[in-house]
DNA sequence: AAATGAGCCAACCGCCGGCAT
DNA sequence: AATGCCGGCGGTTGGCTCATT
């Protein structure tokens, strides 16, 4: 025999992962710690399968994802890698850890994957000037040709972007798109499912390595006056989630029509700290660098001024 | 304004290797 | 040793948004 089944088939969640479901997975996860993925539906209290909850949190929902359009530099590098490892998406996540492996395959098959055909038909003259990316197309798809032989190989995969300056995003940015798209559904479900709660407060702290400093900000839910966030302080700092908080408020009779189930308790003396640890870059694997792993520190180190002042993508 | 198509992306599906039982 | 789940991975899809007709 062996183990016993993660979890029934029968009347498992799926689809889209609700605001409420979020908050219960994250809660869950920063007092229990990763660990094992079975017993995190059942212990949370989320009517989704292991396997939902463990996509869910590395796509989307751990600290330190960064989202939005790729830089240049991140294009060229997913570019450079996919044609030395393949569509070994992991591989190159492990390469842009503030990206996911889902993330880049998405990228990959709808942007990358036009452009370079596009590149390679000769159509593309904007491309084809830019000396950077060309180089990086070029040597590419030259050195596909020239290793063709060569494998990926997990086991002397050095996660060499911690050693590099990396620009760490802030989890409160994932976290207010949580909130936010929480407030647009709340009509329907309450975040905390409770049809006797008064009131529950989230309070979330979150720091941004590169700023050395905290973001403390709480998001209450009070049956009377509905959902509110109340920034704390150092908001100002984490422009994005600032911009999203303003005006993020639902009035009684949101959280009126909004009563089901009981999935997490709150009151107003509970309170559910989420603390978001974020990781800062580790000088580990201190192993010789590959050729590659060599070419993408020169590459980041002269990517490293462009990168930081937020320039658009070339294409 | 409505219909249609394209683009995008979150989430699911199925496979595989490793490992617990 | 055999069984079958877990966790990781890559491929695919469904549904949403936006642009175009």
């Amino acid at each position: 025999m062996g183990r016993p089944p993660c979890c029934d088939k029968v009347g498992i969640k799926k689809g889209p992962w609700t605001p409420e479901e979020d908050i219960i997975l994250i809660s869950y996860i920063q007092e229990h710690g990763l660990g094992n993925w079975r017993l995190v539906p059942t212990n949370a209290g989320l009517l989704r399968c292991s396997k939902s909850c463990r996509l869910r949190w590395t796509n989307y929902l751990r600290p330190g994802i960064k989202r939005g359009y790729f830089t240049p530099h991140e294009e060229a590098m997913i570019i450079h890698l996919q044609a030395l490892l393949g569509n070994k998406w992991a591989a190159i996540a492990s390469y842009l850890p503030q990206r996911t492996d889902n993330d880049i395959k998405n990228y990959w098959n709808t942007h990358l994957k036009k452009k370079i055909k596009k590149f390679q038909s000769g159509l593309d003259t904007q491309l084809a000037s830019d000396l950077t990316t060309y180089r990086f197309l070029s040597t590419s798809y030259n050195e596909k040709v020239l290793n063709s032989s060569s494998r990926y190989d997990s086991s002397s995969d050095v996660r060499l972007t911690e050693n590099l300056n990396s620009i760490y995003a802030s989890s409160a940015e994932n976290i207010s798109r949580l909130l936010e798209g929480w407030m647009k559904s709340s009509p329907k479900i309450s975040p905390l499912n409770n049809p006797t709660a008064e009131c529950c407060e989230v309070t979330t702290t979150t720091t941004t390595p590169t700023a050395e400093s905290f973001h403390y900000y709480r998001l209450r839910v009070d049956k009377q006056e509905g959902y509110k966030i109340i920034p704390s302080i150092e908001f100002e700092s984490i422009l994005s989630f600032d911009q999203n908080i303003n005006g993020l408020a639902c009035d009684k009779s949101t959280w009126d029509s909004s009563q089901k189930g009981s999935e997490i308790s709150g009151s107003d003396e509970e309170k559910v700290n989420l603390v978001v640890h974020e990781q800062k870059p580790k000088m580990e694997n201190n192993l010789p660098l590959s050729f590659l792993e060599n070419w993408l520190l020169e590459e980041s180190a002269n990517h490293e001024g462009e990168e930081a002042m937020g320039l658009p993508p070339i294409f």
